[in-house]
RNA sequence: GGGUCUGUGGCCUAGUGGAUAAGGCUCCAGCCUCCUAAGCUGGUGAUCGCGGGUUCAAAUCCCGUCAGGCCCGCCA
């Protein structure tokens, strides 16, 4: 409802400014918390524009509007010292909030068809088990996926996985000298054969790395089988690191594919005119942008960079949008790769580059093998959960085990996600492991509690009312923003609004907790309250599904 | 050195042109005979790194400066 009163709005104040000959080419609405649901400052920049005070503007476009009345708006006004305040048709509220309750599909879910996207995430090279770092990339790649399906794309998510290239030459020379166990979990035991193989007691033989490279770009059977056996080994362990934490890749779209179908080589051919060759090497320069792109080796093999456009090459076919999670050390490779899909008429990727995930004592590295992998942090949290679940409720073991499983997975994904991607994080697994209030297990917990009174509640019929007590009013007219919220935050590509969002209907619902007794109030108050909780409960376990984790009745 | 991102109460984070800068942690004072206290209420605490500028209006835009991360591979 927050979403169409917005838009009604918007519509309306169009017309009016069009009516008065005022152009206003940017028309943004602001929502001033505590002062009115909606609010436009657009009288000032008018005022600038001529020789009226701000207040007189929008006292004269508040007139205007009010010549039409508008479904979802009860009240205007124009305050000093120039602001036009709108407050929603409570009727309205009220209608809208009975029919998310009674309707059969997923509150917050926006029926508009935008198109398909596709968002590549993680992507981490194969030659370890997935660490915290990778962990950011692939909360924010699922959860944004998450939102952009609400908000009405078609989306699908896709991991680009490293079969070729030097790093892979190297990992493949490594195994063969040290061999694979088969004891632990393979992508650790991969990971270590790497960082052994990486290490300064250890002598690259560059030879044999420069002929599996050769072989590899020459299509030859037995290399690409022999590295492939590594290769999907190392991902199966990535998978189930993901899996752990609820995150499904679609399609895993392996490099190789593109030099095995030509693709690599079209792809070069198209980008020829623009080819200039340095020291043997063919390779793009910019005009803005101060460092060139090498797509070829003097020996001719390719470079990550060119089998890595024509992958992108083959996805803007493949659909509308698509969007690539990164890490900030991609950043200039990232604006290369887009200027030279431009050169050639495609499409570039939108990119969404995160900010690098430190520990407290420095810097990951796969290669030197410091790092804390997702099954360790993993591990450790779930094990506090039930400490945690194990003090508070008297249950079976089993029971106490999958609530820990849920809060642990919940907690690491809402610690990732509802930190902005531009900004750096300092992991401390201490603090990781210490359920702070703004976390999930505080939004886990207000479903829980909802579903409580409602499970002891019988049968009462389910209708709201009454929604003028100011705590409710504050809770409902949240939930009335949720598809807003999912629109905001999947168009400005930026996860974190809506998980911020949650937590603030969390918390708006443990006041009403608090306040306004459920099961033990009289009657027109009882089916009132029992309605708000009920469409509270729904509502959280949508935005909780949302961000990728699971919302237990009991906890 | 060049590019780029970040800098908001003791700590972590939101807000990136608009009305008193919003939360969490910590600390202090309260609230379980009453639907799950993983909760709630109140309080202490911020010249938004620093200095200029643009604007009716700046944490937000511009310039400079300091501090930290990342990049500047015929790696990926």
């Amino acid at each position: 409802m927050f979403l169409k009163a917005y838009g009604e709005i918007k519509t309306r104040l169009r017309e009016v400014l069009a009516q008065k000959n005022w152009e206003v080419d940017d028309l943004k609405l602001e929502e001033p918390r505590e002062i009115a649901d909606l609010a436009t400052a657009v009288a000032f920049k008018i005022s600038s524009k001529t020789d009226k005070k701000p207040i007189e503007i929008a006292k004269e476009i508040e007139n205007q509007l009010n010549q039409k009345t508008l479904e979802y708006v009860e009240k205007t006004e124009a305050t000093e010292p120039g602001y036009i305040n709108f407050f929603f048709s409570q009727k309205q509220l009220k209608n809208h909030l009975n029919q998310l309750i009674h309707q059969k599909k997923e509150i917050g879910t926006i029926k508009e068809d935008k198109g398909n996207v596709i968002v590549e995430h993680t992507s981490a090279n194969p030659t370890g088990p997935l660490h915290i770092g990778h962990l950011r990339n692939a909360v924010i790649g699922d959860t944004l996926e998450n939102i952009l399906e609400k908000s009405g794309y078609n989306t699908q998510t896709q991991y680009y996985l490293n079969d070729m290239g030097k790093q892979m030459a190297i990992l493949l020379h490594g195994i063969r000298e040290y061999g694979l166990g088969t004891n632990k979990s393979q992508d650790e035991a991969i990971g270590e054969i790497y960082s052994k193989t990486n290490s300064e007691d250890h002598e690259i033989d560059q030879e044999e790395v420069q002929d599996i490279m050769q072989k590899l770009e020459n299509k030859d059977k037995e290399t690409k089988r022999e590295l492939d056996q590594i290769v999907d080994k190392c991902y199966k362990g990535i998978q189930k690191s993901l899996k752990q934490l609820n995150i499904q890749i679609d399609e895993v779209i392996k490099e190789s594919k593109f030099v095995f179908d030509d693709s690599v080589e079209e792809i070069f051919q198209q980008l020829k005119p623009f080819i200039e060759i340095d020291d043997g090497a063919a390779q793009i320069e910019f005009d803005e942008i101060d460092k060139e792109l090498v797509l070829k080796r003097e020996d001719g093999t390719s470079v990550y960079a060119l089998r890595d456009l024509a992958y992108h090459k083959w996805k803007a076919q493949k659909a509308t949008n698509n969007i690539d999670i990164l890490g900030s050390d991609h950043k200039l490779y990232s604006k290369q790769l887009k200027k030279t899909l431009e050169l050639i008429g495609i499409k570039p990727p939108e990119t969404i580059i995160f900010e690098f995930v430190s520990l407290p004592a420095g810097e990951m590295s796969t290669r030197k093998g410091e790092f804390i992998s997702i099954r360790e942090l993993f591990e450790e949290v779930r094990k506090k959960a039930y400490e945690e679940v194990d003090e508070r409720r008297k249950k079976p073991r089993e029971w106490k085990q999958e609530v820990a499983k849920e809060v642990a997975i919940a907690a690491i994904r809402y610690d990732f996600i509802k930190v902005a991607p531009n900004k750096p994080i300092s992991f401390d697994l201490e603090k990781a492991v210490s359920f702070k209030k703004q976390g999930a297990p505080f939004i886990q917990y207000s479903h829980a509690r909802a579903s409580n009174i409602l499970q002891k509640s019988g049968k009462d019929k389910t209708k709201i009312q009454a929604i003028n007590d100011p705590v409710i009013n504050d809770l409902v007219k949240h939930i009335s923003r949720f598809s807003y919220v999912i629109q905001k935050s999947a168009e400005k590509r930026k996860p974190h609004l809506f998980a911020e969002y949650l937590f603030e209907l969390a918390s708006k619902f443990n006041q009403f907790y608090r306040d306004k007794t459920v099961l033990d109030s009289e009657q027109p108050k009882r089916q009132n309250r029992l309605a708000v909780v009920e469409l509270t409960k729904k509502a959280l376990k949508e935005g909780i599904q949302t961000l990728g984790f699971e919302a237990p009745k009991e906890m």
